[in-house]
RNA sequence: GGAUCGUUAGCUCAGCGGUAGAGCACUGCAUUCACAUUGCAGGGGUCGUAGGUUCAAAUCCUACACGAUCCACCA
């Protein structure tokens, strides 16, 4: 063995060794219990960050751990389209790199481009997971936009159309200016921000509002129905001087009024705000759209025509405060706005036609399945979070505008049930005549079947990404796809354990579990493990704008794979953020030295012991047990105590604390304290010693393996030479 | 507005009913010995505050303070 530990050349070594071997292709054997986890599937738009590094490391965990049972055990590793997101940060570099728009390519063009940015960025990424030893089975790596997965996906829109749980509808939806697209809620975050508090005129009222532009699209004046102040007002309409003449309006009562906000009075935009859109529908008001898709304001707004709200916002007040229509302005207000997760644009809430689906009657299956513990989740502080968020959920919009992603399987029958949004939109859709029909198929019709008409037009959005990865661990494994009973999906689901940040468990887990049972009849998983967020040494986000940012790969290659591992997970806590400095990446290092000097000592050992022709004997735990010094007793039965523990902490998904448990046994047991009184033992060619020290040493290595596979793999080689790697070798 | 989590040694965190723990940092000593990416020894905490339950409370309960996060339609 070297003096020192070169992870650089053992690690790329071994992974080889490892993936030409086979070891990470599971066999499907009926008899043999399954352990699966489907992984998360990264973006692939960039490369791995350390979060990924972490939910790799801890699946690792278990992966090896199982494989090491004796289970058939599957990781199946992906990559993920990931639709808005890629789409955005490929127009940036397109902008950046060649100064052009999407709109300048074309769909088809785009489409491509995306497809091979997105594509080459898969294969990074999948060396990436490979250098932190990921011991997925690459013979199944998925992406969530291969062709082949657009057969389940339509099967499953078209079984939700088919069961009323799918439906399309104009309803208030939240508007991306810049994406161009509709967006579900979830999609949407708010951001505390000071603005302008414009108090206007209303005729005999004033009222309070940040957005006076919208006032254009008005259609009632709305106040508290208890409120003395205008209960007298209630179902009475107005005139008034607006600024592009007089009108007319209709005072409602509701109770959606904060009598204490402002002035008690509200205006009314059913088209441009969610709230005035509810009170338009209880109290039958026309919905009167004034904003454009693309953020202008449009022909109903007079000579403010074609301004962006944020310039019609400044000149709308100024021409008011002209005309003596603007009370006062309260320039400290703040309130939180709503901005595209994504771009960081602020979101315009517009009436659209939109597919939504139905979600109460998904949810309540969802609903069941956790609180009758068929789904664990872990730590179980996150039930009610999931379990408050089902109850309440709201239908969920699924189409986006977007080029990137999977098509809607929706055939029209001539242009005339396309959206008025979508007509704009595509302006090269062929114009054509047609019954109107509209066709949702798994596969492209030829004809329309009510018409026979044969120019159908396929619906020109695509489906939002969470909608295709929310039936990711069935369509992985080929759900549909064979009339065979052996198939993945038949053996491996319910996949096991979905493990994965706490930040998407609305995002994706939720879905995935909605979607599961309603596709599969069947949970898709077992268990729900949530890992926390990656901060730096002192709790801050990391963020290139920063410059606080751990790369993974140069931790890595500066401290070795196992080194990252061991960093992420000790000292933790389940499903809590974790703070990671380089000083505690460096401290696994020395570990894995001390493990490493460990090795090199025994090695030095064996090799005396054989230049002098003793025998090392082969030691038995069972019979040889009672004849051992008591020194070499204790050793073993506190290695017995180390074992049954760090069993127990993984299967009760501790990963941290077995790992600490290795730590402190390896280094201030074994190493400080039986190594140390033992020496002058070894001197003498004591070789029951040496037999028990070898025992417990190759029993750690065996233990520690999951945690840091490398250099236990290569330290278990170089000590026995055999042909047995830790890899495949048996738990305990 | 609702909910959740946290507050324990200088820093990061474990412990979650029975005489305060780990890693890092710090101090002193050691070093041709597998390892200075080391060893040995040591300093340092009335476990956020105030009440309560208990023979016994970091640990359970109730308030409060501070910090963080999530959810919600703040015009």
């Amino acid at each position: 063995m070297d003096k020192v530990y070169k992870h650089q050349d053992v690690e790329k070594k071994w992974y080889e060794l490892w993936e030409k071997r086979g070891y990470f292709t599971p066999k499907v054997e009926p008899k043999k219990k399954p352990f699966c986890i489907i992984m998360p599937p990264p973006n692939a738009n960039g490369s791995l960050h350390i979060g990924h590094a972490m939910f790799l490391t801890i699946e690792d965990i278990m992966i090896r751990y199982h494989r090491m049972l004796g289970d058939s055990t599957l990781w199946l590793p992906g990559a993920d389209h990931a639709g808005i997101l890629t789409q955005v940060v490929f127009e940036r570099k397109l902008e950046k790199e060649e100064g052009k728009t999407r709109y300048d390519l074309g769909r088809d063009e785009f489409f491509r481009r995306c497809m091979e940015f997105t594509l080459s960025n898969k294969k990074i990424m999948e060396n990436q997971m490979r250098a932190i030893g990921a011991s997925c089975d690459w013979n199944r790596t998925s992406f969530t936009l291969d062709p082949k997965f657009n057969k389940p996906i339509n099967m499953t829109f078209k079984k939700l159309y088919a069961d009323g749980l799918l439906y399309r509808a104009k309803r208030m939806i939240n508007w991306c200016p810049r994406c161009s697209t509709a967006l579900s809620d979830l999609e949407v975050i708010y951001k505390e921000q000071k603005d302008p508090l414009y108090y206007i005129r209303y005729g005999p009222f004033v009222l309070a509002t940040v957005r006076p532009e919208t006032k254009f699209g008005d259609t009632a004046v709305a106040v508290h129905p208890k409120d003395k102040r205008y209960q007298r007002w209630i179902d009475k309409e107005f005139e008034f001087e607006t600024l592009i003449g007089k009108a007319k309006m209709k005072v409602i009562g509701d109770d959606a009024v904060d009598p204490k906000f402002g002035t008690g009075v509200v205006k009314v935009t059913p088209a441009h705000d969610p709230v005035d859109f509810e009170m338009g529908q209880r109290h039958g008001l026309e919905t009167k759209r004034v904003i454009d898709f693309d953020g202008k304001l449009n022909d109903k707004c007079g000579k403010y025509k074609n301004l962006n709200v944020y310039k019609a916002r400044k000149i709308v007040a100024e021409d008011m405060q002209i005309q003596g229509l603007l009370e006062k302005v309260d320039e400290n207000y703040t309130h939180s706005v709503a901005i595209c997760e994504r771009c960081k644009t602020i979101i315009e809430p517009m009436v659209s036609l939109q597919w939504f689906v139905k979600a109460k009657p998904l949810a309540e299956k969802a609903i069941r399945a956790v609180k009758n513990e068929e789904i664990k989740i872990i730590p179980k502080r996150f039930i009610k979070n999931y379990l408050i968020w089902m109850e309440n959920i709201r239908d969920w919009c699924i189409s986006r505008q977007l080029w990137w992603g999977h098509r809607l399987p929706v055939w029209f029958c001539g242009t005339k049930n396309l959206s008025e949004l979508q007509l704009t939109m595509n302006p090269s859709l062929p114009k054509s005549n047609g019954c109107g029909e509209i066709v949702v198929s798994v596969n492209p019709p030829n004809s329309c079947p009510k018409c026979q008409n044969k120019n159908l037009i396929q619906d020109p959005d695509t489906l939002d990404t969470w909608f295709s990865s929310g039936q990711w661990p069935f369509t992985t494994l080929d759900f549909g796809q064979s009339n065979s009973k052996l198939t993945d999906f038949n053996y491996f689901y319910p996949t096991s354990v979905m493990e994965t940040g706490y930040e998407i468990l609305f995002f994706w887990v939720a879905r995935m579990v909605m979607l599961g049972i309603y596709m599969t009849g069947k949970i898709p998983f077992e268990v729900v493990y949530l890992h926390g967020l990656v901060r730096d040494a002192f709790g801050e986000k990391m963020s290139k704008s920063k410059g606080n940012v751990i790369d993974p790969l140069n931790i890595i290659e500066r401290y070795g794979a196992d080194s990252l591992r061991m960093a992420l997970i000790f000292g933790t806590s389940t499903g809590r953020d974790v703070k990671l400095g380089e000083s505690k990446i460096e401290a696994m290092r020395n570990f894995g030295n001390k493990l490493w000097n460990i090795g090199r000592f025994i090695k030095i050992n064996i090799d005396k012991f054989k230049e002098q022709n003793i025998k090392i004997r082969e030691f038995n735990t069972k019979s040889d047990r009672k004849k051992l010094s008591a020194e070499n007793k204790k050793i073993l039965s506190q290695l017995g105590m180390l074992t049954q523990g760090v069993t127990r902490e993984i299967e009760n998904y501790n990963f941290a604390a077995s790992a600490e448990r290795l730590y402190k046994f390896i280094w201030h047991t074994f190493a400080d304290k039986y190594i140390e009184s033992v020496k002058e033992k070894l001197r003498q060619n004591d070789d029951e010693t040496l037999s028990v020290t070898i025992y417990t040493y190759s029993s750690c290595l065996k233990l520690l393996h999951p945690f840091m596979p490398f250099i236990t793999e290569e330290i278990n080689f170089s000590l026995t030479r055999r042909d047995k790697p830790l890899i495949s070798s048996h738990w305990s």
